[in-house]
This record gives C-alpha cells, sequence and structure tokens, in this order.
DNA sequence: CACGCTGCCTTAGCAGTGCTAAGGATGGCT
DNA sequence: AGCCATCCTTAGCACTGCTAAGGCAGCGTG
C-alpha cells in the first residue's frame, strides 16, 4: 500500500493544502478552484482524487481529530485528569484551523482507527469502574460539549463590535436593572461564555457531574 | 410601529415560510430563489425586506430561540428543574425544524429582547445562590451542550446505513475485543450519542456537576 | 522499436448560487 | 393632477460545485 507512485497532487498533499488554505481565507473562502490554484493544477483535477468536495472536507475533519493526539489515559493517570486532558486536546485541536469546529461538525468522520481508537478509550474507562453504556455517554457528552463550546468560540464576529466599552455601555442603558443587571456584573467580574476560562468552568463541571453519576451507580 | 400596510410579502411571512420550506428541503436546499417562488414573487424582491441571506438566517434562528418559550423559572420551581427544563425546551425547538441546530449556531443572534431575557434568567440564578460569573457560566454551558447535542443530532446520515445489524457485524470484526468490544456492549445494551436517554444523561451530568460547583463555591 | 493502455491533467461548459442595477407599477398625500 | 415612496419586475454579473471529453506523459508488451 502506500504506493505513491509521482502524482503531482495526492488525497494527502490536498488536505494538508486545504487546511493550510482554510486558514488563510476561511471555510466560506475555501473553494475548490482556489484549492487547485494553491496546487499549481486547474480545478476539475482534484476530482480526479476525491468524488466531491464533501469528501474533502470529511479528510480535513478527520486531520484535525487524529491532530489532536487523543487515545487511551497514559498509565498512573486517574480518569478525570485523562478526559480533561482529551478534551483539552481536542478544543485545542478544533482552534488551531480557522472553523475548525465547523468542519468536524458538518463531517461524517468515523474511520476505522477512529473508532477502534474511541474502543480503546471506552475499555480504560471501563477499567475504571465505569459500565459500558456510562463510558460512552460520558466520553460523548463531553465530546458534544467541546464541539459546540469551540463552534460559538469560533463564530465569526458579525461587525468588528467596535468598542467593548461602547458596548458595554449601551447594554447598561437596555437592561433593567441598569449597572447591577447580573448580565453586566458578570461581564465586568471577568465572566465570558468563550475562551479558556469559560472552557475549563464547563469542563470542570462535567467531569464533576459524571463522578456523582459514577458513584451513584456504583454504590447502588 | 407594526405599521405593516399591506405588501405581500413582509419579514415575518418570509421567516414563517422559510422555517417552513427549511423542513421539506434542508438547510442546503433553502434558496434564495427556492423562498421567493414559495411566496409567489421573483428573488430580487426579498432584498427589499432583508440585506442578506445571512440576516434571513439570523431570523430564523431567532425565531426558533422564541419559540423556545425559555425565561425565568416559575416560582417553588428548584434551580435544578428550572434549567434541566429550559434546556429540554431549547432541544425541542432545535429539533422542531430540520438543520435547527445549524441554523442557530451559524447566527449572531442577540436581539435585546433575547438578550433581556437571558439577563432575567441570570437574576433568578443569582437569587438562589449564584456568583453572577458562575450563573453567566452555568446558563451557557448547557446552551453550549444542547447546542452541541443537537447538532450533532441532525447531522444527516450520509449513506443510509444499511442495516444496522450488519453494521453492528462489521463493526464486531473490526474492533480487537470482538463481540465484548465495550463500545460492542454499550451500543448493544442501549448505549446511543442521540436520542432522548443520551440527551437526558449529558443534562443531568451537567446539573449535578454544576450542584457541585455552588456548593463548593458557597461552603468556602 | 512501435503500440496501446492507464493515470493524471487539461479545456469547455452546465446548472445553479447570492446579489445588484435599473426600471415599472401601484398606491397615498399634497 | 402630480409627485413620491413602496414594492416588485426583468436582466444579468461573478461565482460555485461538478461533468464531459480529450490530450499527453510514461509504462509494459508485441
Amino acid at each position: 500500500m502506500c504506493a505513491t507512485k509521482r502524482p503531482g497532487v495526492t488525497r494527502h498533499t490536498m488536505i494538508e493544502t486545504a487546511l493550510r488554505l482554510l486558514d488563510e481565507v476561511g471555510l466560506d473562502g475555501l473553494t475548490v478552484r482556489r484549492l487547485a490554484a494553491e496546487l499549481g493544477v486547474q480545478s476539475p483535477a482534484l476530482y480526479w482524487h476525491i468524488r466531491s468536495k464533501q469528501q474533502l472536507l470529511d479528510g480535513m475533519a478527520e486531520a484535525i481529530i487524529v491532530a489532536a493526539g487523543m487515545g487511551p489515559p497514559r498509565d498512573g493517570e486517574s480518569w478525570q485528569d485523562w478526559l480533561a486532558r482529551r478534551a483539552r486536546a481536542y478544543r485545542r485541536s478544533l482552534l488551531t484551523h480557522r472553523d475548525g469546529a465547523r468542519i468536524v461538525a458538518g463531517a461524517a468522520w468515523l474511520s476505522p482507527a477512529t473508532i477502534q481508537m474511541f474502543n480503546d478509550e471506552l475499555s480504560a474507562l471501563v477499567d475504571r469502574g465505569f459500565t459500558p453504556v456510562l463510558a460512552l455517554r460520558a466520553i460523548a457528552t463531553i465530546s458534544q460539549y467541546v464541539n459546540g463550546f469551540v463552534l460559538l468560540e469560533q463564530a465569526k464576529p458579525r461587525e468588528p463590535t467596535e468598542n467593548p466599552a461602547d458596548q458595554l455601555a449601551m447594554l447598561a442603558g437596555l437592561l433593567d436593572g441598569g449597572a447591577s443587571a447580573p448580565l453586566l456584573v458578570a461581564i465586568r467580574e471577568g465572566g465570558t461564555t468563550t475562551g479558556d476560562d469559560a472552557f475549563e468552568h464547563g469542563l470542570r463541571t462535567l467531569i464533576e457531574g459524571t463522578d456523582a453519576t459514577l458513584t451513584g451507580v456504583r454504590s447502588s
């Protein structure tokens, strides 16, 4: 296998170049013609290597997932630490490329290797006291959270939100409680719905909740 | 305000019709021309009422959010019950329309009324012992989870997944542990990553985690 | 050596997209 | 009656993903 004879462009270079191009122009600007130009060929040439653009996007999604380097926990690592590390790695990988979350959200991933890895991860959780169903749901829930989180995080600011201070003032005029409205207080005290702090909060919440569920199951 | 003179099509009817059309043709099939035809006009006529298609999608997103009927808790409702009810209502509303999650995920919502409601919700949580930042993050985290969950839930099955049993058998051949691979056991025991049960699991996890965080803050 | 065959790429073009420009019709107001 | 704002039309631009058909290299075989 892996018999790359000597074509100027392969599936692999396509995906690599597409991911690089993605950071420049964003998902909406990533057209087949633009990618072809970047590869030094005409656009229909790409359809020799892929069946459709969606197939290319699927490949990019898998590359992003693989790049996260997830997998079973290390020796001696608690499942809490591992799940947190895994979630952070996943988010990092999504954030690495512009619109990364949108790409994996719109893909029908599931390469055999990914499934195998997923299964290994479940095994690790089962070894640590999870039932198979609980393990599946724990990982799925966290993944769904990370996906949803980064998706909002990468949502383009529709209008470059002029001055943040102005915006706060506008909110104060709008809301009932004036400057003491909880939303304003929260924002003033550094509360955000994106960024590392907000992510860590949600992640901690999920892991603590999983912990509660797990001990509940054990004691029953 | 509300001076609808007598145009054949208004912003409101556009959004309503677009949502109905969405269920038929999906987000990818929802074109301006198709919508115009549905309204009995030519496509450029719509641009008298909206500046761009994205603006239409934003309107649809807000309609979906408003239709969820969220808002502050009822009298005597615990914050746990309320957050759960809110999350379920949100998911229901997203599921009501095909590709609903994709639409709200791609929108820059935030109408003044929505912000006001959001602020009221924070107030309710603050009344029940949350700090403003904690309240903001609790609601944001849950919303992000719901969004991510339904997004995957509504992801189109790329190929209509022939026979489920065949697929299970194929997985069994693929995975290391054979038929006893944790992933297979989980699936066989009714574990899914979409559907009501999976959703309730993640929701419970999040609320229990929030509970833990809250009591942790209180006791410190 | 000439042949044909396969792999990779080209040119040309189709159907469809969001959106704009310019003008026509219809009504209410002065 | 005349004007003007409102709402819709026709025509068309630049662009999209994708297909059809052909060309041109390099290979193995007669």
